[in-house]
RNA sequence: GGGCGAUUAGCUCAAUUGGCAGAGCAUCCGGUUUACACCUGGAAGGUUGUAAGUUCGAGUCUUACAUCGCCCA
């Protein structure tokens, strides 16, 4: 076995073997084994991999790795995401770059070099996601833009069309003049910024004037109101009067609206319906005109009179000096309030009125609503189903049209009728018959494809083998952030068309954030690319400490340091294989030896075990996958590794046979176990180990998941290595204060009693944990030997002669202090078990664990006063 | 304005129905005894944001407040 595991060759070659072997196809597990199905949040196609995607794959891999082992019909599906705008930006970039641009070179030569860029960068992301092991079944791969899924969104489209829910029509959408399309209100981030806030006289047809404020005053010329609160004794009269668009003239309306925010400005609000969304709900209540001022790249169209071809911003310099100018002006002042911005790049979102293609989502969302009320649907953590049921009660028509190239192209057509080109609709798989019909040329938003994710993926609607076995998936694991993009669309979408929750359980994992809560960014350098950690510590330790770093639903700050650490365990763990494999001999029959043949040390270990068996288990329950990967940490590194690998040497160098042999199968089982458990953090180390130790099966991968044998948990055994594990700390900290040399082999005394024998029946514990090479039994009825430590450990007490190094004074400020400590924690005790309501109402198995110490203090302070006494001096 | 989360060692984070607050890193003092220096023995470091409450017992449950973050208007 080699010394160090060398990820760098075995990692790929152990992903081929895994790969080759059909080992992440369900078909592996046989025709009656439960399906467990995870449809993997789908990364955008040409996207490359970052930590978030890392988190992700970390977490569902580690969920798909431990359900095949238990068993089950493991299948995750992979594939990517055609992400419309992200795409096309990026395709349009490189146009850029050829000095060209998306309308030079016309709809088809675009689609066509989309897809070209496609398939040279596709590939990109799978097989990062490939380097971090994930078991994915490549075989079943989808992209959302592949002929299936498009059949699938075209049936969805079709079906929703027919049933009323889908309509086309003017509204107020949130319009990015940059990209040129209508944008999703989820799509837009509100972002708080100080603007300026400009208070002006608006003037009226009777030559009085109204005072009004507005951070965007461009859209003046867009006014169709001007609107006062009904209570506002300051404006009663002016209600039904008329108002006059500055520079324009226009002639718009007073109106009253409680609406009105009568402190806010000088208490009357413009009402410009056609770029604001509150506006354009008033408008709607008091049947008012709309009057669109901007062009679609946000320049300022003909309404705007003088200032029309103006940019947006310049009109808003222009329009304010011609106002100053005109004497209209009040003043401007700082402002702080929340700018719409896109998502995407960032620029400034324009509401505006186009004609687009909206789901009628209330009866959707009434469905998934109710499947989470009801429990079919189970979100972890729990909290963000209130986040749920808020945004789905709420929940708005949904804009499903992009005005892109790269998506999935609306299926509809149009024929004019009486002069209006989309006079008739026709909506339907294939083109109509007849002349003049022209197809929709908007796509549909990316949403709305991978709303279908979990069953378009398996073949809808095609009644496909496998949509009938593995639809329902069981679990969506995803980030937090995109629960209602994506998660509540994937429920609506799945109970809609298949009358079934898509999975049973959403587990939502948070934002992986840089040290002190800051976003990673390029910009800042602080940017941890997951393939740089895997080219330098392996895929095993980024997947170790994405799972150990943080809790589900909350965000987590990477620490750099934490790799390091994780790096190390995975070493340590193979060390720990490389040791037992060095130490086997020839054929080992596996599993563990009887009871009877067990020493102390290996029924305390073999019972350990049980209990990290038992309590990984109750954390996989609960999706604590983080304090599971802990336990095992701690288990190996503070239990397995440090003590009885130790001790086990004394069988495997200085044993019998049967002991060596018994120790042997002890070690490969415990080994055994813990790899098994590991394997879903880290995959690739565990395997090869695995190879390394007598086992029985092909791989890691499809080995049984360990269950805890109630039946081997020794109670007296953990509590008697527990009180030898404490008289071994207080002989390390003894050498360690007389500054004995580590190195330095002593030995021990002690008065003979029923403890002290069964301690030199184990006496080799001491040898191997602290150096003490024997333990001699003195006479019960002994005077305390000279120039000797005294070590306590519960109702233990031994004896170190350490002549040359003792120091009366010394040893007796020493056992006066450990006398103090102990005192302390004995007071509690005392006082705890004192306590009538506590010995009364405590759960039984707490007070004893508290009488139990109690004794244990008791002893050991005995022992300690007979000590000071014999010492006389102090 | 409404909702949610966080606040624990210098830093990053844990803590299974409420039961002696723990790791890693950093710090300090020791060790090249063949599984591992990618190691190892030990030490120090805490009024668990504040104030009340419930309880025999609160990091954990309740209420209020403070600071930070996120989501929704």
């Amino acid at each position: 076995m080699p010394r160090n595991f060398d990820f760098a060759e075995a990692e790929a070659r152990i992903y081929a073997h895994w790969e080759a072997s059909g080992y992440f196809q369900p078909e592996v597990a046989g025709d009656d084994a439960e399906p467990f199905v995870i449809s993997m949040p789908p990364p955008n196609v040409t996207g490359s991999l970052h930590i978030g995607h890392a988190l992700f794959t970390a977490l569902e891999d580690l969920m798909i790795r431990y359900e095949r082992m238990r068993g089950k019909a493991a299948l995750w599906l992979p594939g990517a995401d055609h992400a419309g705008i992200a795409t096309q930006l990026q395709v349009e970039k490189l146009l850029r770059d050829e000095g060209r641009s998306r309308e030079e070179v016309g709809y088809e030569e675009f689609l066509a070099r989309t897809w070209q860029y496609k398939e040279e960068q596709g590939g990109a992301i799978t097989s990062q996601l490939r380097r971090l092991g994930a078991s994915c079944d490549w075989s079943r791969e989808r992209f959302t833009l592949d002929d299936g899924l498009s059949t699938a969104v075209r049936q969805a489209f079709i079906t929703l069309w027919e049933q009323g829910l889908i309509y086309r029509g003017p509204r107020l959408v949130n319009w990015s003049p940059g990209l040129q399309t209508a944008v999703s209100d989820l799509e837009v981030e509100m972002s708080e910024e100080e603007v300026t806030l400009y208070t002006f006289r608006y003037p009226l047809e009777n030559g009085a004037h109204l005072p009004v404020a507005t951070t965007r005053p461009e859209t003046i010329l867009g006014d169709t109101a001007v609107a006062v609160h009904p209570d506002d004794e300051r404006y009663q009269d002016l209600i039904g009067t008329h108002a006059l668009v500055p520079m324009l003239g226009r002639r718009i309306p007073v109106i009253a609206d409680d609406y009105v925010d009568r402190d806010f400005g000088g208490g009357a609000l413009k009402v410009t319906p056609a770029h604001d969304f509150n506006d354009y709900e008033l408008a709607q209540k008091h049947k008012l005109a709309l009057v669109n001022v901007l062009n679609k790249d946000a320049s300022m169209n003909s309404q705007a009179g003088a200032y029309a071809g103006l940019d947006r911003y310049e009109c808003r310099q222009r329009l304010w000096s011609d106002m100053q100018a005109a004497g209209l002006t009040v003043k401007t002042e700082a402002y702080l309030t929340r700018i719409p911005r896109s998502q995407r790049g960032g620029e400034v979102v324009e509401p505006m009125i186009s004609e687009q293609w909206f789901v009628r989502i209330q009866p959707l969302a009434e469905k998934a609503l109710a499947a989470v009320r009801d429990g079919r649907i189970k979100i972890v953590p729990e909290r963000f189903e209130k986040v749920y049921f808020h945004w789905l009660e709420n929940i708005q028509d949904w804009c499903i049209s992009r005005q892109l190239w790269w998506g999935h192209r609306i299926p509809a057509w149009y024929r004019e009728r009486d002069g209006d080109p989309h006079g008739e609709i026709y909506v339907g798989r294939d083109a109509p018959r007849g002349a003049g019909w022209v197809m929709e040329r908007d796509v549909l938003d990316t949403w709305f494809s991978s709303g279908l994710w979990p069953f378009s993926t398996l073949g809808w609607p095609q009644q496909t083998a496998d949509l009938a076995r593995f639809y329902p998936t069981q679990v969506m694991e995803t980030g937090h952030d995109i629960l209602f993009f994506w998660v509540a669309r994937m429920i609506m979408m799945g109970l809609w068309f298949t009358d079934t929750p898509p999975f049973h359980t959403v587990y939502l994992h948070g934002l992986v954030r840089a040290e002190g809560g800051k976003k990673f960014s390029k910009t800042l350098g602080n940017a941890i690319d997951p393939l740089t950690v895997v080219d330098q510590h392996g895929a095993d330790p980024l997947r170790f400490t994405l799972i150990t770093s943080g809790t589900p639903g909350n965000d987590c700050h990477l620490d750099p340091t934490r790799l390091d650490h994780s790096f190390r365990f995975v070493n340590k763990v193979w060390q720990m294989t490389s040791f037992i494999n060095r130490n086997l001999d020839g054929g080992l029959e596996l599993g563990l030896p009887p009871r009877a043949e067990l020493d102390l040390p290996s029924r305390w270990i073999v019972s350990r075990l049980q209990r990290l068996v038992a309590n990984v288990q109750y954390l996989f329950d609960i999706y604590q996958y983080g304090e599971a990967g802990s336990q095992i940490l701690a288990f190996m590194w503070d239990e397995c590794a440090p003590f009885y690998l130790e001790i086990s040497k004394q069988a495997l160098y200085h044993g019998t046979k049967g002991e060596q042999e018994a120790t042997r199968r002890v070690l490969v089982a415990v080994q055994d176990a813990c790899l098994r458990l590991l394997h879903p953090f880290m995959p690739f180390m565990t395997e090869e180990a695995w190879r390394y130790i007598p086992h029985d099966g092909d791989a890691l991968i499809m080995a049984q998941w360990p269950r805890a044998d109630e039946a081997l948990i020794d109670d007296e055994a953990e509590a008697q290595m527990h009180l030898y594990l404490e008289l071994v700390r207080e002989i390390r900290n003894a050498r360690g204060e007389y500054k004995v040399d580590p190195g330095k082999r002593i030995t021990a005394l002690a008065k003979q009693d029923e403890s002290t024998l069964a301690l030199a029946e184990n006496a080799h514990i001491l040898s191997r944990l602290c150096n003490v090479s024997d333990l001699s039994l003195l006479p019960a009825d002994a005077g305390d030997p000279a120039n000797c430590a005294g070590i306590v450990a519960g109702e233990l007490s031994i004896f170190l002669p350490l002549e040359g190094l003792l120091d009366l004074e010394a040893e007796c400020q020493r056992l006066q202090d450990e006398r103090g400590k102990l005192s302390v924690q004995l007071e509690r005790t005392q006082k705890m078990l004192a306590n009538e309501n506590f010995v009364a109402r405590a759960r039984p198995d707490v007070v004893q664990r508290e009488r139990d110490r109690l004794r244990d203090q008791l002893a050991a302070l005995a022992q300690l006063d007979e000590r000071l006494a014999s010492l006389g001096e102090c």
